[in-house]
DNA sequence: TCCGAGTGGTTCAGTATATGAACCGATGGT
DNA sequence: ACCATCGGTTCATATACTGAACCACTCGGA
């Protein structure tokens, strides 16, 4: 592995659970040595990646990500267009509205929105990166993705989260077949047991996959008619995020959506 | 140079003004060859830190900055503070006010907000470095430093941006010993000969400088009345800032500031 | 139509650069 | 007093990085 890959590596340790953490814990958790492991911080504290804070000398996230995040922003404005229509989805709903992004051949959680309406929700602050075989965002991206990548996701082991997981890639490209005719991907139970989801594809001005975006309700509150009000909003927005934000949305699928938003 | 530090150099490449770049390009403002200039992209793009986009296959920064930077805010909640207090300071003072924050050794801008009032105001988007000798947030930090990273930072050769620049090391440690009294640091027309503006520094939880909070107006609408009330709203936003944000004000510093508000 | 000057991307010998075991001194618990 | 941590450092070893030269392609003249 590269060099760069290592210190890159090193950032994606940090998370919400553990904002910090010490060299050593660093070391151990990526699997380098101690010194190997100093050396690449330090690379990273000299660019302002990471920073030292406290007594106990612990790592953690510099300010360099925010500038870099706010360029980021301000030349794909997909996040800021995202989070209020995240809002008003959850708000519609009345459920857990959530978007993700393909980033390095994984598909991450980038932002996300709560309904005021329930007591009981389904909760996305833990969730970092979502399985393509277990999610309905997952499968979504999928089902749209070049077959080249398709092929490389599906010949990683499909670990099974529940029982109701579905682990056989053959199996799992069957379902990918049916979200392509659907327009949009569903999925119960298989990634937490108790979470029933549907979710719809976003792309880039290229027409390539880039997430999705999602919706996520307890089961037990997973009705047909939510369901159905569920889909339409989730079309909805989707045609209006990839709209705004020049997405290129396939023509067949970009005939599905339009045709569900009619009937 | 490590090959982490070139890799990080290269993202640091990007700004607003140049928000995606080519292989070639890239290469030549990092003073890379052009084949390590593919593998370090290659590296980064592996982890999401790069992507690339449209038919020139240009590169731009990736989705992976936002998922850290939104880890870093969950970490340290700076900015999602500052901003609506950014607001209001452009509120109450009529003149743009800005926060910057110490990163590598530097001084970066980090989030500003403009007045609603007036049609002349100092624009912050373009400006990405602060130098320390000639701007007031610069001088403000610089004024809290430890004298080890202060003397770093004046052996450097002080560009002389203005002819109100000073650029001789002993008369800018001069002008810190004048900070240090009065508690704010002041600068007009040293960075931009049109922009008169104040600052003052922002501390972490173990006292350390970690960046400032400036309010930039108009040399020619800088009276003293406005300067006045500029310097109460930056003390009372920088008590607030600090105070919210854990920030260990030097009790010096903070014996001043109260002073002032009494005043 | 051909040419030259740009692209983005790849190869591979040579060597600069990263690596990791062993080592500090400090701290904290038993 | 001991042992097990911690963060950080050293230096001989060898691995992973470098860069000149090379593709194939596109574009705008001449």
């Amino acid at each position: 592995m590269g060099t760069v890959a290592k210190a890159l590596e090193l950032l994606d340790l940090f998370s919400r659970a553990r904002p910090a953490l010490g060299l050593s814990e660093a070391a151990r958790l990526a699997g380098l040595n101690k010194a190997t492991c100093h050396r690449l911080l330090g690379e990273l504290q000299a660019r302002g990646f990471v920073e030292q804070a406290g007594a106990a000398r612990e790592y953690r996230l510099g300010p360099a990500v925010l500038r870099l995040a706010a360029l980021r922003e301000a030349a794909v404005p997909l996040r800021a267009m995202a989070q209020p229509m995240l809002e008003r989805l959850a708000d519609e709903t009345g459920e857990t509205a959530h978007l993700s992004a393909l980033e390095a051949g994984r598909l991450r959680m980038l932002a996300w929105a709560y309904p005021a309406e329930h007591v009981t929700r389904v909760m996305m602050a833990d969730t970092d990166t979502l399985l393509f075989h277990a999610t309905s965002s997952g499968l979504a991206v999928l089902a749209y993705l070049p077959e080249a990548a398709r092929a490389a996701v599906l010949a990683e082991p499909l670990p099974r989260l529940t029982e109701r997981t579905e682990s056989d890639p053959d199996a799992v490209r069957a379902r990918l077949v049916e979200v392509r005719s659907q327009g949009h991907a569903e999925s119960a139970g298989s990634f937490e047991a108790e979470v029933h989801s549907l979710a719809v594809p976003l792309f880039d001005t290229e027409g390539a996959v880039t997430g999705a975006l999602a919706v996520a309700a307890p089961v037990m509150r997973m009705t047909g008619a939510l369901r159905g009000r569920i889909r339409d909003r989730l079309i909805a927005a989707a045609m209006e995020l990839n709209d705004q934000g020049g997405g290129a949305v396939p023509p067949d699928l970009a005939a599905l959506w339009r045709g569900a938003m009619k009937g």
